[in-house]
RNA sequence: GUCCCCUUCGUCUAGUGGUUAGGACGCCAGAUUUUCAUUCUGGAAACAGGAGUUCAAUUCUCCUAGGGGAUGCCA
């Protein structure tokens, strides 16, 4: 049997951090067996489905690296199938039609829950003939779910659940205006679109056994289900805006590659071992639902940080220089030529060395294209300046011609204040590179003398100021 | 309120009926790097609490506490 996954985002906004790891976990789940990964849009809501969302979500998961196989399916231009199940139900008399209010649903709730009984409709034209229906009511329809026993989930990951049938209210299948609801559309559209296994949030646990009836009364098999933990903000509460529920782009934005946030979203709620630095064909090979943990985890950046750098000093040189490159044009606001390219990619084996983020990066490399004299930020000016070090002092009356590149006056400066003043060079590096690069969040002293010492650079530098 | 799920260092996690409870991030200390970063070495740091089963429980069972989820004509 092929193995067929799928992610079925509503698009009622972006790829969020906890969808992004859904969709990884049936992309590697889907992968790992040979099989197909599919992807469904979930946009039977008409109010807060918007095609921004839509293509947001696209974009997110193609810079993932989570190719969907086929096209994507539209829940929405589905509704005519699902309505049809809807009728077969009701023609069987396992689905019917009710005209309760909304304030008579309001009012079920509150009694309920007052009784401390399961809240939820108490199905009052569950047998009721059609015939007493109240005149101008749009019915909905509803499915005439078991009222004894209990229903059993076997989940992958979180093993057997059983839920009394009590819990669970005669949910509805159709709204009064025809249209499907989700508990419907997922499980007709995951029948139809010969999903084998369902890989998503906890959240979706309660559902699982509504869906298990409603899959029974159709006669259809259900699908392995596998329901993972949720990823909390940093502080265990739900994730809002302020943690990491933002959408993967902004993540992109933020300079971390999406290699290592693949990697990150991969080893929060699943292992092999002890192993951290996973690349995708070993997270293809290894990945299984076994290996899923139970308990929701907690969204830690440092930690994403870290495996960023690593994936960072790891990448290669061009493909980084690739995704600065656009950052340093709008950082010196003219478009860059390929002198520039090759002068950042020149520099790029010692930069990348101390970066944490493309951003970092970026900032890092943005000494190299900047205009001479350099505008000193705010930090490396007063480095400049604190007169308690006598040699900074020196170095900044040379600034002149410091700034004019000259490395083998810089050398030679460095050298006889060092020597002059009795003090190791890494007393002054900071301020030094301060000078040379106009900020404080530089490269290293070396690699920058290394790259401005070349002379082909240098020339290259100056050309550019000069236009 | 009711139902369901979860609980190993601060965080992500490995692990077993008998282990010095392992790794990673972060933190601290040291080495290398004539700065920073990288790299390396070392260190502090955990089985939520209480019963029970057992010769032996972190591991199995129950209870409590804490956390999360569900409870929509949202998905």
């Amino acid at each position: 049997m092929t193995v067929v996954t799928r992610f079925a985002p509503s698009p009622t906004g972006f790829l969020h951090i906890g969808g992004a790891r859904t969709a990884l976990f049936n992309w590697l789940y889907a992968r790992h067996n040979g099989g197909k990964f599919l992807l469904r849009i979930e946009d039977t809501d008409r109010e807060r489905s918007t095609d921004a969302a839509i293509e947001a979500i696209l974009a997110g998961l193609q810079w993932l690296g989570l190719e969907w196989d086929e096209e994507p399916t539209y829940q929405f231009s589905r509704r005519e199938r699902h309505a049809e199940i809807a009728q077969q139900l009701l023609d069987q008399g396992k689905a019917y039609y009710c005209y309760a209010s909304k304030e008579e649903l309001q009012e079920m709730r509150d009694t309920a829950r007052a009784e401390g009984r399961a809240p939820g409709y108490d199905g009052r034209w569950r047998d009721r003939d059609p015939s007493e229906a109240p005149a101008g009511v749009d019915p909905v329809i509803r499915f005439k779910s078991p009222n004894e026993g209990a229903t059993v989930i076997e989940d992958s990951v979180q093993g057997t659940v059983t839920i009394q049938n009590e819990q669970l209210d005669d949910l509805i299948l159709l709204r009064a205006d025809g249209t499907p609801t989700y508990m419907l559309s997922v499980v007709v559209d995951d029948y139809d679109m010969g999903i084998t296994h369902i890989i998503r949030g906890d959240d979706h646990l309660t559902n699982a056994a509504r869906q298990i009836q409603l899959y029974t009364a159709l006669g259809w098999d259900v699908p392995n289900m596998s329901h993972i933990p949720l990823i909390h903000g940093p502080d265990g509460a739900k994730l809002s805006k302020r943690h990491g529920a933002l959408g993967v782009e902004a993540y992109s934005d933020m300079g971390y590659l999406p290699e290592a946030l693949r990697n990150y979203l991969l080893r929060l709620g699943w292992s092999h071992g002890d192993d951290e630095i996973i690349s995708t064909e070993q997270a293809i090979e290894w990945f299984t639902l076994e290996n899923i943990g139970k308990s929701a985890s907690r969204f830690d950046f440092d930690k994403l940080e870290n495996l960023n750098g690593t994936y960072i000093r790891q990448a290669d040189d061009a493909y980084l220089t690739g995704l600065i490159m656009p950052l340093l044009a709008e950082k010196a606001a003219r478009p860059m030529r390929d002198f520039d390219t090759q002068l950042v990619q020149n520099a790029m084996n010692g930069l990348k060395e101390r970066a944490k983020s493309v951003i970092s990066l970026a900032d890092s490399a943005a000494f190299l294209i900047a205009e001479r004299p350099l505008s000193m930020d705010e930090k490396a000016e007063k480095l400049l300046n604190d007169d308690s070090i006598q040699v900074l002092q020196r170095l900044a009356t040379r600034l002149e011609v410091l700034s004019e590149w000259n490395i083998d006056q810089i050398e030679a400066a460095i050298r006889e204040a060092a020597e002059s003043e009795d003090l190791k060079l890494g007393k002054i590096a900071q301020p030094l590179r301060a000078a040379l690069t106009g900020t404080t969040v530089s490269p290293g002293i070396f690699d920058v003398l290394e790259v401005l010492g070349k002379e082909e650079s240098i020339g290259r530098i100056k050309d550019v100021n000069k236009t």
